[in-house]
RNA sequence: GCGGUUAUAGCUCAGUAGGUUAGAGCACUAGCUUGUGGCGCUAGGGGUCGCCGGUUCGAGCCCGGUUAAUCGCCCCA
């Protein structure tokens, strides 16, 4: 017999795990539509033309492609076939692939959509992306990026809105975290040191690794990729880390004589307006060793990691958010000088996160739920219009399927954790009520459906 | 793409230097209770020990291969 299995990092969601999902889907939607973000969904697969050469050398390699339909390989050359060579092949079969992430598709959207769109553009995008990647604690190759943008404005305000949305979100969560941000204009005063957008473009990616790999580890991988002359960049930067305060860190980069150009004076005032304009800074931090990999962020660069005192010591899974501004997005597909800045939510990590924070309890608890339970057939009837009558007036009412005995039925109100049981044998039939139990504190009483709704309803969660 | 670890019941796992009939908890079914759940007690069903081969009188256990899962590296939301 064959075993059923799951791709590699793919899962299965249950009605329990859905319904925890389903919440926080709706708690940032509504804090995205309380902002005037509209949604807007693309599809699953994209052209590959699309999606290739936007995620770096190795993004290309992490591409889930489709293969064409029909017969697609009657048309491919037989040097090509002869060749073996994977590179070479995959163009003549596999035309489509799957969405890496949604900032790509957003910026395809707008681009075909730009005589139709009204800039600036809020837009909010909920939906599963794959990655073609080993998958590993908190890494999944199917996995969801709540995003949210706004295209075609240039201002400021809009890191500080999504800054004070990603708070907004983790308050009404109840998720302690940290939102980190820095400025790429900061990171780009260092060019001057490497010289070369390739060297810099290395310079990121091991700087970007400061947290995990510490000071020592910084300096060593840098040695060994011939970065040695970057290391007084990355001393500054370790120290910079020390300093207390946003204003602080502000002020040292001012003052530092060797990175001073037009990229970072513009920088810092960016970051200075921000900080301003957020209502509260208690949760966000300013770290100029945080780079992202992305290579078409151009200015604000964020952040987010859970940093929540219930969160176990020794709970690291990454960031569960993160974005920045990109003002040469739509470039790549024919519309210039349009800026966009947006952050993107990572749902299954903030799952995650929170499960390990105990943050589920009570979650879609709904102490109304009730379960009509018919004693025996003949009570099938009157039992489903008395099911009717509740569900008219209440949130969750269920008839059991069939008129098995109470306890299975009992039993099956208990798993799903609701509040209450209605009863409903021949005697009830006949007196025309309903017998009405709290499955929480076991009272039972007998009353009419009318009394049972309001008994029913008066019971807040 | 590279390395480590693991693979035994539906789930989580135990299994003692290779030795008769492979165990536990949870879950499931039935009963204790002819119409009353969460707790409890009793009984029951369920496994070709991932797969293939080898060593041995004998393999869940040892060896080789293979597949899969998982953790990490590379890289990155």
């Amino acid at each position: 017999m064959e075993k059923p299995s799951l791709p590699s990092g793919t899962r299965d969601f249950s009605p329990l795990v859905m319904q925890r999902r389903k919440y926080i889907l709706s708690v940032m939607e509504s804090v995205f539509v309380a902002h005037g973000y509209g949604a807007l969904e693309t599809p699953s697969l994209e052209n590959l033309k699309t999606l290739q050469g936007k995620y770096g050398n190795e993004g290309d390699q992490l591409l889930f492609k489709v293969l064409n339909s029909g017969d697609y390989l009657s048309n491919v050359g037989e040097d090509i076939l002869q060749s073996k060579e994977v590179k070479l092949l995959t163009p003549h079969i596999a035309d489509r692939g799957l969405r890496y992430d949604l900032t790509v598709p957003l910026a395809r959207f707008v681009v075909m959509n730009r005589n139709d769109i009204t800039f600036p553009f809020k837009r909010y995008q909920m939906q599963p992306v794959w990655r073609a990647d080993r998958p590993q604690k908190g890494r999944y190759r199917e996995f969801w990026q709540c995003d949210i943008d706004v295209v075609g404005a240039n201002s400021v305000v809009s890191e500080a809105e999504l800054i004070e949305m990603y708070q907004a979100v983790f308050a009404r969560l109840d998720l302690g975290v940290t939102i980190r941000i820095n400025h790429r204009g900061v990171l780009d005063a260092f060019m001057g040191v490497l010289g070369n957008k390739e060297d810099w473009n290395t310079f990121m990616i091991v700087i970007d690794k400061a947290d995990k790999i510490g000071y020592e580890g910084v300096v060593k991988e840098l040695s060994e990729r011939g970065l040695t002359r970057a290391l007084g960049a990355w001393e500054w930067l370790w120290n910079s880390k020390s300093e207390r305060g946003n204003e602080a860190k502000l002020a040292l980069a001012a003052n530092t004589a060797f990175m001073q150009c037009d990229t970072l004076t513009a920088a810092l005032n960016d970051l200075r307006s921000i900080f301003g304009l957020v209502e509260s800074t208690e949760n966000v931090v300013l770290d100029f060793t945080l780079a992202r990999g992305l290579s078409y962020y151009t200015g604000a660069v964020f952040e987010v990691e859970g940093s929540d005192g219930r969160l176990p010591s020794d709970f690291r899974l990454g960031s569960i958010g993160g974005g920045g501004r990109y003002d040469n997005l739509t470039g790549v597909f024919g519309l210039k000088d349009v800026s966009g800045v947006g952050v993107s939510f990572g749902l299954d990590r903030i799952y995650d996160t929170m499960e390990a924070a105990n943050l589920f309890e009570g979650v879609g608890v709904d102490a109304t739920a009730t379960l009509v339970c018919a004693m025996d057939e003949d009570c099938l009837l009157f039992s489903s219009g008395v099911a009717r009558a509740l569900r008219a007036r209440l949130s969750k009412v269920e008839l059991y399927p069939g008129t098995p005995k109470l306890k299975k039925q009992l039993d099956y109100a208990n798993d799903k954790n609701m509040g209450f049981a209605v009863i409903i044998g021949r005697d009830e039939m006949q007196a025309n009520q309903v017998a009405l139990k709290n499955l929480v504190t076991g009272e039972q009483t007998h009353c009419s459906v009318e009394e049972a709704i309001g008994q029913i309803a008066s019971v807040n969660r």
